[in-house]
DNA sequence: ACCCTTAAACTAGCGGTGTAAGTTTTGCCG
DNA sequence: CGGCAAAACTTACACCGCTAGTTTAAGGGT
């Protein structure tokens, strides 16, 4: 078949159509011939609007990653706007959980990923943070966010109480763990979360301090 | 070929064997034939020790997983029992940071996880947190260091300059974060842990208690 | 109005993957 | 010592990412 009258494909379908593939079937069942057969079209194609297959779950990520919010480090202070961000990150990786794993492997080329990295780190600084705490204090609460989206505590137990019960007491309802699973989640982040900016607080009033005033020694 | 006069295979090299090869090729140069050659069979071979490749990885991220000391929560107050599981757990991981991405995505049937996660819930629960607060504990620490290890956050920028002088103001020097790599990593780790720890000391004191002392309302 | 370049689909095919099926020979047990 | 299970093998299937070359339509230049 020749060049079609209207082009059947643009890079933006693909990438949602990606989207909507990885969503319903996971990174494994997630190959070029199926996303193209999900396009009506015949697999090469897809090479004529990217070079490789990670160029476009790059692109899938990046569009998950742009749905984060980082608005917060330029209205409000940055416990503040860390929580939001922290919450915000999540809710864009726990819609997709199925690209997480590909997209928690680091930013590299991704443009959003690096806007957001930009934003929080520029917002640390501007905050008093010195710029390596600054880069600290971002990598520790991507870690715990990736974290919390990658690897869903509960979703990780198996639903067969017999497993647990015999060799891991204090287990003995963890199959339960599988009916509450959002909630715990959710929980485990809420508490995590809470307990990070609580404790960053305190080594913010110890040793850093707004950029006007900045400290007289190293 | 025939039956060897001595197996040739056992499960035991065949997890040695597979561990040596992701570490040094990474999970997707890790293929069962690759596997085979390096260990002077034919592939299908493997199937008469285990059943997939799943199986051979589940096997991996277990003895990594094996390697995590639980032990603080037996001899040391929660706290304390947290840093060195928190500390110990990161190593393993990071000793093997090719795994990480399989391992991370949930303790499954791998028995070493499993037990992991029944002596931090049981250590934590003997110390007097509620029930539902060491799941929650357990899952945030795990969420943080499955993090850290997953995604090296320096590993994750190019090395190009260019790239990021242009659009990303703050990020000018982010190029220089991969020669730092292994302290801006263990950095922001040590940072994230001790706020972390320090959140949780401060909730504890708010709502938990002493087994001895439970406490009397709610 | 025509040519020519480029774009966007195609088909064919390469080397690789996980794994199922069936074969052969050995070691061991009754 | 007969027979069965074990552990290697070969063959093969369906799929994978991707390359190469083909075909035809779209669109710009003169």
């Amino acid at each position: 078949m020749p060049r079609p009258r209207q082009p059947r494909l643009t890079r933006q379908l693909i990438v949602d159509t990606a989207t909507a593939l990885i969503d319903a079937e996971g990174l494994p069942g997630f190959s070029t011939r199926r996303l193209a057969a999900e396009l009506g079209v015949r697999g090469p194609s897809l090479y004529n609007h990217f070079a490789t297959k990670d160029e476009i779950l790059d692109a899938v990520a990046d569009t998950v990653t742009g749905a984060v919010d980082t608005s917060g480090f330029a209205s409000r202070d940055w416990v503040a706007a860390l929580r939001d961000w922290a919450w915000s990150y999540r809710r864009a990786l726990t819609a997709h959980p199925n690209i997480v794993p590909y997209l928690a492997q680091g930013p590299g080329r991704r443009p959003a990923a690096l806007a957001m990295a930009d934003a929080v780190y520029g917002g640390l600084v501007r905050a008093g943070w010195p710029p390596a705490r600054a880069t600290h204090i971002g990598a520790a609460l991507r870690y715990f966010v990736a974290g919390s989206a990658l690897g869903s505590f509960a979703r990780g137990f198996v639903e067969d109480p017999e497993l647990y019960a015999a060799h891991y007491p204090h287990l003995r309802d963890a199959h339960r763990l599988a009916e509450h699973q959002q909630s715990v989640d959710e929980g485990a982040f809420a508490l995590g979360l809470d307990a990070l900016l609580h404790g960053l607080t305190a080594e913010y009033a110890r040793t850093a301090g707004p950029v006007e005033s900045a400290r007289p020694s190293g």
